[in-house]
DNA sequence: TAAATATTGTGAGATTCATCACAAACATTG
DNA sequence: CAATGTTTGTGATGAATCTCACAATATTTA
């Protein structure tokens, strides 16, 4: 697949043109990284803007005595960096590779000639923020109110609503990330994680296959867990 | 003050000339909420775009069984109102006036409007919403690895750092929330930040007077804290 | 395939904190 | 200034869950 064609994939740049798309292609440059590759490192400033071609990466902030809290997992089209080009702070957050990833990366001054040349780009890019945002508002609530079960469950439903596929109201997250990732994502230990999984498994609302599971009734499962 | 010098305080104006903001003065329509009056509901659509000019408000989502947790506190020339506008999904959170608050509506469309007429205000509105992003990311981080001591040291920083003095490296600030309110900005219950604060106190950290608060070596509170 | 490594499962004890139940202090109002 | 309502302080208790320790699987490597 071609730059542009990737590019096309982007929720940020479908407004655009062929050739505005070849255009913005153009000054990208691919970079691969191998999986636990550090991507970018907390504190150092931003200079460049990443979309991911191949592959996941995870989206981190780390606390002095090494643990860590994963904030997003991102894959193909998504993208990041653009935070601190947008409000110029340090980096607030780790990005390591957690397989084998390829991006696409734009300077922060092709970035922002981006923004000012394409409104439609800015204005995507706000909703795109927006979005996040409402989502990270949700994760705070979760934290604060709920106990360590609705979490996972609610870890799960976001997992599902990203790589899931769905086969008659059930949704199938292949390739579940590791029980202490999943931890780290819910804000528990990778003990309650195990003990979790197996309680709902026990309900009859998972099923898992390996490192694939399968949840039942996925509207009713959302729904008793938001 | 008049409306225009109001929209000259607020971030994402500022970059604009005075006939500008004239024009977009003109638009915006000035209403009064009481202390405790809902200003926005959840699961309503957003229709408006919405600047303070006096009071604070409290932004909070609510769980079925009716407990609260405070996402943010606003105060005169902040905005509140853009995510529903930019993205079309219902409201995410509660906006209540915690004291008699002042405020001037924009209406979606004139919003959307603004948008795309002054790139540069899109362009703030991205740096705003990073900074928030961020925040969210911090706190997130906060809730999933700070016992209940460290969280409310850090939600009393937020306000420190929002509404408080300075003098000699120590920061006071007035008229604190309540205790209830501090609770439900740290994830945490009542009494625990009762016990808590007394502990701070205890470890002459801070000193209390009444509602308000001074933080010693505020400095140094922040860096034990972070 | 055997060995080594990584991941998951599980019991038991320690710990943090939420909750309940009041008491004390403070503020508000008639 | 009673008296009424609000907010804060504090002990006791129990539940949730983290942590530690190790066993059981699964996966990778030699």
């Amino acid at each position: 697949m071609s730059k542009t064609d990737h590019l096309r994939n982007v929720p940020i740049f479908t407004d655009l043109s062929d050739s505005d798309l070849n255009r913005i292609a153009s000054k990208m440059v691919s970079r691969d990284y191998e999986k636990g590759q550090m991507i970018l490192l907390e504190e150092s400033t931003g200079e460049t803007f990443f979309i991911m071609t191949s592959g996941t990466v995870k989206v981190t902030r780390l606390s002095d005595d090494g643990r860590e809290v994963i904030l997003a997992l991102l894959g193909e089209s998504d993208f990041f960096g653009e935070m601190s080009l947008l409000d110029g702070e340090g980096r607030s957050a780790n990005i390591v590779a957690n397989e084998d990833a390829e991006v696409m990366t734009l300077s922060r001054r092709d970035f922002l000639e981006c923004l000012e040349t394409y409104p439609k780009i800015a204005i995507s890019l706000l909703e795109e923020l927006a979005v996040r945002l409402r989502k990270s508002d949700q994760q705070i609530e979760s934290l604060s109110l709920s106990d360590s079960e609705q979490r996972i469950g609610i870890t799960l439903i976001r997992l599902a609503e990203e790589r899931g596929t769905i086969k008659r109201g059930d949704v199938t997250v292949q390739n579940l990330p590791y029980q202490q990732d999943i931890a780290n994502m819910a804000g528990t230990s990778r003990e309650t994680v195990s003990r979790t999984l197996k309680l709902l498994e026990d309900k009859k609302l998972v099923k898992r296959n390996g490192s694939d599971i399968t949840i039942f009734n996925f509207n009713d499962f959302r729904q008793s867990f938001s």
